[in-house]
DNA sequence: GCCCAGGTGTTTC
DNA sequence: GAAACACATGGG
């Protein structure tokens, strides 16, 4: 049995510093309960449109393929990319987006709908949405994470943000040095994962707007 | 009016 | 390979 100091040694800082963020954050804001969807494939959609742009627009786009009745897979698998595009209009970069969201319908209609995925592994999976055009990391662990339930933490751009405020990375790092980062760190739970993200999320939309650190900020 | 937003693919040095 | 650029709407 090794002893609690050479435990603690053992323990890499970065570990420490991860769970300590989760815990503070966990204590001030509680369960944020993400993603903001009411589907897997409503948080498909949600995760290609929400590239480069705020979530309100997102939701404005949302909102009107809800009022068209359009919101599935069956109707948008239909149209082809022009047909998609204004559809996507209140999101920005719609042209671009229908493109990506067409290529990713496609799939999931190719493999008969999130119901046909369960059974693939999730590197196994993560590498096929990788593979589609217009899906890179960060809409690919959404999807994996807030559609599919698969333990893949999301590094985004309120991550990096809030991380390098803090000194704590520079916030230049690749995009799977910090997903590597933070898995590392902690149990490969799905759960944890998505409350994570959705804190950080939290917190950089009422912190660190401006300055790096404010007296009230949860992480001071 | 200007700047920005929960990226990604392409082009260029 | 890194860096720069294109894509585009609507809110602050």
């Amino acid at each position: 049995m090794p002893s609690a100091r050479a435990t603690l040694t053992r323990t890499p800082v970065r570990t420490v510093e991860v769970r300590l963020i989760f815990d503070r954050l966990h204590r001030t804001y509680g369960p944020q309960n993400w993603w903001p969807a009411e589907t897997a494939f409503e948080v498909a959609v949600g995760a290609v449109l929400t590239q480069n742009a705020s979530w309100t627009a997102v939701e404005r786009a949302i909102a009107r393929l809800k009022a068209d009745r359009m919101l599935s897979l069956a109707q948008l698998a239909r149209l082809s990319p022009a047909e998609l595009a204004p559809l996507l209009k209140p999101a920005g970069l719609y042209h671009v987006k229908a493109r990506r969201l067409h290529a990713l319908l496609q799939y999931l209609t190719a493999r008969g709908g999130f119901a046909g995925l369960r059974r693939k592994t999730t590197p196994a999976l993560r590498a096929e949405l990788l593979a589609l055009h217009g899906i890179g990391p960060e809409t690919a662990d959404s999807i994996l994470l807030y559609a599919l339930d698969r333990p893949a933490f999301v590094v985004d751009a309120y991550t990096r943000r809030i991380l390098s405020r803090y000194g704590i990375i520079r916030g230049s790092e690749p995009y799977d040095t910090l997903r590597q980062w933070f898995q590392s760190a902690l149990p490969a739970d799905p759960r944890l994962f998505n409350e994570y993200h959705a804190l950080l999320v939290r917190l950089a939309r009422t912190h660190c707007r401006v300055r790096p650190l404010c007296s009230d900020c949860p992480l001071a």
